[in-house]
DNA sequence: AAGGCTATCAACCGCTATTAG
DNA sequence: ACTAATAGCGGTTGATAGCCT
């Protein structure tokens, strides 16, 4: 999954990178600290160029970073950071401890964003209390809602259905994980909570579960 | 078993922002 | 204030593992 070494006319050499070109940088770094990106790899031995040489530290090397599988809470926040500040990789990587922007941004471009079907609507969290014109005002610029149950059935649909909602505002979605926990809810309680206001805090709260995926739940929303 | 296809992720590239002179 | 150098960011590419037919 590397791309094959190579050496560019000037000698500096590109693709993937050896045991041994690691051990060059991650002790020069260690001792030296990288005062200067582009005279690094000279210094450290490196037919590399800086940019090269930052990369590699930045996104392996560097002590901390953490390499595997996303939690789903790392998960949760990615989204709901993406939906807020849009694909400013770095800045949601500031709130993910040992995760890397490019790790973030692959993992969004393979796993999240594909699993949206229709990739053009953006999802937006809604990070205010959510009112039944919030709710309605999403139901507004989907295609179709559904609201089911934990279970999976749409037993609650109905109660969202007939609760006369009507406002028009626009660009206005649930993301796949408000509309998840709005799923679950649906699936307790009657459709007046919808009517009342309920915090993202209270909904989070006693509703997520590790046992739910939201992807499983949420895509109605995108089709 | 083999070839094609897809998913993944490390690394590259080009651009912008920031800093130093 | 201007220019050049450097750092950093985000989009994209390419190699390969693994799945599918």
């Amino acid at each position: 999954m590397v791309r094959k070494g190579s050496y560019d006319r000037n000698g500096i050499k590109k693709g993937a990178w050896s045991e041994d070109e690691d051990n060059k940088l991650r002790s020069y770094i260690l001792r030296y600290g990288h005062w200067n990106w582009r005279l690094l790899p000279k210094y450290a031995g490196l037919a590399r160029c800086g940019k090269s040489c930052r990369l590699r530290w930045v996104n392996y090397l560097k002590p901390g970073v953490i390499k595997g599988n996303f939690t789903k809470q790392e998960e949760n926040l990615i989204v709901e950071l993406h939906s807020q500040l849009g694909p400013k990789w770095s800045s949601i990587a500031a709130n993910l401890p040992g995760r890397t922007d490019n790790d973030i941004k692959n993992f969004w471009h393979t796993r999240i964003h594909k699993r949206r079907p229709n990739r053009n609507q953006i999802p937006k969290i809604i990070t205010s209390p959510i009112t039944t014109a919030e709710l309605a005002s999403s139901k507004e610029n989907c295609d179709h809602v559904t609201f089911s149950n934990e279970t999976g059935n749409e037993s609650a649909s109905s109660s969202i259905n007939n609760a006369n909602i009507n406002t028009t505002s626009q660009n206005d979605y649930f993301s796949p994980l408000h509309y998840a926990e709005i799923t679950v809810e649906a699936g307790n309680l009657s459709s007046e909570i919808f009517a009342s206001n309920l915090s993202v805090e209270e909904l989070e709260g006693g509703i997520y579960d590790d046992d739910f995926s939201y992807y499983d739940y949420g895509m109605d929303l995108f089709s």
